[in-house]
DNA sequence: AGCAGCGTCCGGCCGC
DNA sequence: TGCGGCCGGACGCTG
């Protein structure tokens, strides 16, 4: 599952091979073909796959930046100026290969989707086993709302008083914190796996209200946030099973999570209990986390 | 008007 | 070994 984490080694790896270059030529998979044929709008949203292909030929990528979880490539034709924003879904992927054979494990290769082919010769392929991703074409972010509407980068100055700000709100006061620090117009790029990481190292109970957290925790929680996101940009992200770099390597910050996936908790030993919270299974101590 | 709750995109994986 | 059911980021629709 990539989160903002994930994301942004992507984002690290797919700019030097990308920028300044042309796209040559697109790809799009007869399974996304299909689906959209049966009026799906399976990853490529809101526009026809021959559409899609079409806007992209010829284009020179800018810049590749993300944005929450989001990944935005700006490209430019004939001097203007538009977005692929591209977000990973479950199971999204790119490699950065010569050939397609180069994508090292089958299960990869045989859900690439969409394919970008440079005018190095190189390919930037999407795969996408469960499909849950999405690539939308625009003009500018504004002609997709919910992007405007996203948290401030959780780096950002500004990030921790909107978080405070939104935490205290009427709307989010009495959700479970779990269900608060998740959503992407309060935090930007924090998923189950880092919120449930954040929660534990809080000794915070995921289903308590927002509101019946002090000022002063809810800072620590947010600092402890931003301090699990970047340790895990630095081990490369988590790989639980589907989430691969674009080199098609594994990430290791799984190997250092306290409480995702833990049967036992790593500080008292007692066994973990997992709650559905916003829909999300939320696995916690019910002896630490209060 | 705004929000809760569910449907939607799916293959993998679990358990029977 | 076969197969039904569950899972899930985040939007979009309904009531």
């Amino acid at each position: 599952m990539p989160e903002l984490p994930e994301v942004e080694g992507v984002v690290r790896q797919i700019r030097p091979a990308a920028l300044g270059k042309k796209i040559r030529d697109v790809y799009v998979s007869e399974t996304i073909r299909l689906s959209k044929t049966n009026g799906k709008e399976a990853i490529i949203k809101r526009m026809e796959a021959d559409r899609f292909i079409e806007s992209l030929i010829g284009a020179q990528i800018v810049s590749v930046e993300r944005r929450s979880k989001y990944i935005y490539f700006t490209l430019k034709t004939a001097g203007n100026e538009f977005l692929l924003v591209n977000h990973l879904g479950m199971s999204g992927a790119w490699f950065y290969v010569d050939q397609l054979l180069s994508i090292a494990e089958e299960k990869f290769r045989r859900h690439v989707h969409v394919v970008l082919t440079l005018s190095d010769g190189n390919l930037l392929a999407y795969s996408d086993i469960r499909r849950f991703g999405e690539m939308r074409v625009l003009k500018e972010e504004a002609e997709f709302p919910p992007l405007l509407l996203m948290a401030p980068e959780p780096f950002e100055k500004g990030a921790l008083t909107h978080f405070l700000e939104m935490a205290e709100s009427p709307k989010y006061k009495a959700k479970p914190i779990k269900e608060v620090i998740m959503d992407g117009q309060v935090i930007s790029g924090c998923g189950n796996i880092y919120a449930t990481e954040a929660l534990f190292k809080m000794k915070i109970h995921p289903n308590r209200a927002a509101g019946r957290i002090s000022r002063l925790r809810k800072i620590e929680l947010f600092e402890t946030i931003v301090a699990i996101l970047l340790e895990s940009i630095e081990a490369g992200g988590s790989t639980i099973s589907d989430y691969r770099n674009v080199n098609g390597e594994s990430g290791n910050m799984q190997n250092r999570f306290g409480m995702y996936g833990k049967k036992h908790c790593l500080t008292c030993g007692t066994a973990t209990k997992t709650l559905k919270i916003g829909g999300r299974a939320s696995v916690y101590c019910p002896t630490c986390q209060k």
